[in-house]
DNA sequence: CAAGCGAGAAATGTCTGACAATTGAAAATC
DNA sequence: GATTTTCAATTGTCAGACATTTCTCGCTTG
């Protein structure tokens, strides 16, 4: 743990660094106690408040907890799926609002992200959830549904359908992508008619999830992101007469 | 931005979340000025440290920037792929080291997610990736190579190929699960053998890639992923074996 | 007049020292 | 022996100061 008090990077920033690659690599392992702020001011030759910006920039990442009091500390925390997953999809949705990525360059990232999960799924998904997913179908067919709802009902469909692989780190990779696309979702209005639309395809998929034929699932989800993708045209070319 | 100084929750972590939420929903947007540590330290009633760690937190999360300097500041950072990318693959890589994924899921879920990337890259592929597939294909024919060198290639080679899919979130997504699995993978001794097999099914996804055969590449990554299994079990019996 | 130079101002980066709050463990008390 | 008290260790927060960087603006000089 090397740190350059001449360079131009902040020693918070280098101390932070040198912590995370002991972590990364294995010489700081999970649960272990780190120095006091104390004794990691006086290894590092620098003041407490340049080790707690350090420590300050791991815990952001979650890669350590603190704890106050006479046993407290640092210490290297399990980074778990669940706390992970906020992570990403903060990350992703500002990935694709700030880089204006397309609607449909998005859509198409993530039906591929969930056609390549439709034989995991197809052979492995749970009575729950299918059930899930069933009852998200009926959920989307209320009437009085506001949009907002249904999109919410529809990323829980999804997320089922895609938690059916069973295999935690499709479903880490995937959340970031579905969620994240949810400003984008919600900018499309659906209509009674388009509703309709989606039900019908969703009934397919868990019907063919249903039946484990997991060529019918690609098959409706590519027909799913078929129509997203019309809608999606049709919202901006609206928007483009208004402008126009 | 309200902050809540009884809270049980550390004042930097509540002004953090309190700035970072202001940037997700856009009321703070790309390249924008926050106030000076001074004016912030006002605003929420506590001392410029408390504020600066709060700082550091968004930092370390690329959502902000700082400038030294008469017209420095901390700015709204435009969160690029590029500096999401070694964020990704550090999570990844500690998700599953950390959570004792085994080598078959996170296997399983890289070759998912590389099919799902086979159709759009038969489709897209530029002439330069292609060369770049063909060029780290030779590389590893190449005698003396060490294993993490091979290794390297291996993952320049799947690299091309899921940026042939020309589709940037793809990319994203896919550069996590693939490097990430490199410290797995280099658990795997590559004999002479077993190298030139890997090689055999290289050349197989470049020629179908070539022919812009998209079924031709789903099957030979499929016949990869069986074949990277296979390895890894070999390798799993010969430990069981020397510790029995 | 233009170009360069220098002083100053504004901002972040860092340090010192102190106190508050929390918490576990040891010591004291019943 | 059980309970309470005290204490020490540690993080959380604050205040003030100085160092460093960088832009701006006015001044000097060719």
């Amino acid at each position: 743990m090397k740190i350059d008090p001449t360079s131009s990077v902040d020693l918070s920033a280098q101390i932070a660094k040198a912590i995370r690659d002991a972590i990364v690599s294995g010489a700081l392992i999970v649960d272990e106690r780190l120095p006091s702020e104390a004794e990691l001011a006086e290894q590092f030759d620098v003041s407490r408040p340049t080790v707690r910006e350090a420590l300050k920039r791991l815990a952001a990442q979650s890669l350590i907890r603190t704890q106050r009091g006479a046993s407290g500390g640092a210490f290297v925390n399990r980074l778990s799926f669940r706390d992970a997953y906020p992570q990403q999809i903060t990350t992703s949705t500002l990935l694709l609002s700030m880089n204006a990525v397309s609607f449909e360059t998005a859509c198409e990232a993530r039906y591929a992200l969930e056609r390549a999960c439709a034989p995991l799924s197809a052979q492995r998904r749970t009575p729950d959830q299918l059930a899930t997913m069933r009852a998200e179908v009926h959920r989307q067919g209320q009437p009085g549904l506001s949009d907002e709802s249904f999109c919410d009902s529809d990323v829980a469909f999804h997320r089922a359908l895609v938690d059916g692989a069973g295999n935690p780190v499709l479903s880490y990779q995937l959340a970031g992508a579905v969620e994240a696309m949810q400003p984008l979702m919600n900018m499309i209005t659906f209509t009674a008619r388009s509703r309709a639309e989606i039900i019908k395809l969703h009934t397919a998929i868990a019907d063919a999830l249903d039946a484990r034929d997991a060529g019918a699932v690609e098959a409706a989800l590519t027909e799913l992101e078929r129509y997203t993708q019309s809608l999606a045209r049709d919202v901006m070319e609206k928007r483009a007469k208004k402008r126009g």
